[in-house]
RNA sequence: GGCCGAGUGGCAGAGUGGUGAUGCAGCGGACUGCAAAUCCGUGUACGUCGGUUCGAUUCCGGCCUCGGCCUCCA
């Protein structure tokens, strides 16, 4: 088997994945926050994992992987929303919640084995908040529970800073409750108007962090193989779930490998809902294919930033036709049974999720299909192809109909490519000439093969 | 201020201490009635200044530029 590697933000090196038990790999990534649609910058982590999930379930069979994604359904953000647009918070939550599973699905992202929601675990958040408090991790405090970092030595070796270092660029007011300015708060209080629990502590509702920490205690366990999730949770997100989760299990990790997808840009610039130069996947969808839109993200390795524009979509657009042209040509071909995706194709996922590299070696299947002069050979490459591309989620599509795109004029065209063949047969060029003009200016191109003619949307 | 990361040919984007991935675009050719598709050929790319080395885009150091985190954020 080719060995897997993965990048570790915690050891800043790419390292062979060893998974404690071969037999339940777990992994675990920061879900959304539902209070509006996702925009595309979101649907990074949920498209880079889901290849990584892919890729450890081909490794280590479809039974043996656990994926768990969670959903934030407990949020200040979305109390504001709610406040915002008096729709009740349960109404926003599960709307957005089901918009975020339906544009994920449109981009061919598997669902996680879970998707465990906040909400649905506040006793086990209560509990391991109990535990930590028992263990002189936490305090409470004017109503709030808070982590007492100064007792946590390794506090800041995921983000590779130190206390020092944090209390010197503190630029936001320290809360007069908190004993030491890093301490972040495990349970707050709620006022009547606002969603809240039971608890020790009085009604309340859990802090962002915590949340996490029980998920992942409840449905993977102490110590998962892989937690992922956006670069920008690496601090303080993910330095707090660690210290929450060592902390109330005897020390142990939480996570053997940390990985962290960079960013989407528009214009450089960090795509996010406060500066407000985002994209909705919803919108996305209207104009280009998920497909696309997948294959466009992939383009670039998952650690380096991407520049999201028009101009990326149409080459990703444009490269995705020429790989169906090639499938469409294999047609006649009969898929092998058994097919694997190929040795060099494994080997660049395998490479850290060198996604970059797997659709070079893709395009390289391509080309070998293209010129190959055996159909022996050539259904060896299709079998690839069509393996390869199901590892990326991509070239699942029936090749003819994703040529052909959609239309209401089929049958229009039909007619005029045969009225064309009929001009041809007769050698009248001036006439079939016509007829590819005006369907060029449709926007439908024409290939003349041996076979036949066959059309296409696009230029 | 602290901590991360990035600068590759017209564009996107991998990678490597020593035969210039891959895709798009361009150019030449084959094929075609002409095209399209496909195929073949075609590019003196690695921010900058030093250092190490027989040899650096790749290692080390300085510098410049850009981005991110340090507050909610994928």
């Amino acid at each position: 088997m080719i060995t897997l590697k993965l990048h570790n933000t915690m050891t800043k090196a790419k390292a062979a994945f060893e998974p404690t038990d071969p037999k339940r790999v777990t992994m675990y990534v920061c879900g959304p926050t539902v209070y509006s649609r996702p925009h595309i910058g979101n649907a990074r982590p949920a498209l880079v994992f889901d290849v990584l999930f892919r890729l450890l379930r081909h490794l280590y069979g479809e039974e043996h992987v656990v994926y768990a994604r969670n959903i934030t359904d407990i949020d200040d953000k979305i109390n504001a929303a709610s406040q915002e647009s008096g729709r009740s918070i349960s109404d926003i939550t599960k709307e957005m919640a089901d918009i975020y599973r339906s544009d994920m699905a449109e981009l061919g992202v598997l669902p996680p084995t879970h998707e465990p929601h906040a909400t649905a675990h506040i006793s086990e958040i209560i509990a391991m908040i109990k535990t930590l408090i028992n263990s002189g991790n936490a305090y409470e405090a004017d109503g709030h529970v808070l982590f007492n970092v100064p007792g946590f030595d390794d506090y800041g070796n995921l983000s590779h800073r130190n206390r020092h270092d944090l209390i010197a660029g503190a630029r936001v007011d320290v809360a007069p409750y908190k004993k030491d300015p890093a301490d972040f708060v495990l349970w707050k209080p709620s006022t009547e108007d606002l969603p809240g629990w039971e608890s020790p502590w009085g009604r309340g509702r859990p802090g962002w962090h915590i949340e996490c920490s029980a998920m992942i205690e409840k449905h993977l366990g102490k110590t998962i193989d892989i937690h992922g999730g956006g670069h920008d949770l690496i601090f303080p997100h993910h330095e707090n779930e660690i210290a929450q989760s060592r902390c109330s299990h005897g020390g142990v990790d939480l996570a053997r490998v940390w990985m962290h997808n960079g960013f989407l840009t528009m214009d450089k610039d960090k795509m996010s809902k406060s500066i407000g130069n985002i994209v909705t996947v919803h919108e996305l969808t209207k104009t280009h294919s998920g497909e696309t839109i997948r294959f466009a993200m992939l383009s670039a390795h998952y650690r380096q930033p991407l520049d999201w524009s028009e101009e990326l979509l149409a080459q990703a657009k444009k490269t995705l036709d020429r790989m169906y042209g090639t499938l469409e040509n294999l047609s006649e071909i009969a898929l092998p049974a058994g097919a694997e995706p190929s040795e060099a194709f494994i080997a660049a996922l395998s490479d850290d999720v060198n996604t970059p590299k797997a659709l070079a070696e893709l395009s390289a299947l391509c080309k070998a299909a293209n010129t190959a002069t055996s159909d022996v050979e050539r259904a060896k490459l299709k079998g690839h192809l069509a393996t390869s591309g199901a590892l990326l989620g991509l070239l699942q599509n029936d090749p003819s109909a994703w040529l052909k795109g959609d239309g209401n004029d089929d049958q229009e065209i039909d007619a005029l490519v045969e009225a064309r063949k009929i001009a041809r047969a007769n050698k009248d060029f001036t006439e079939s000439d016509r007829i590819r003009d005006d369907l060029t200016a449709r926007g439908i191109t024409l290939e003349d093969g041996a076979d036949g003619t066959k059309w296409r949307r696009g230029l």
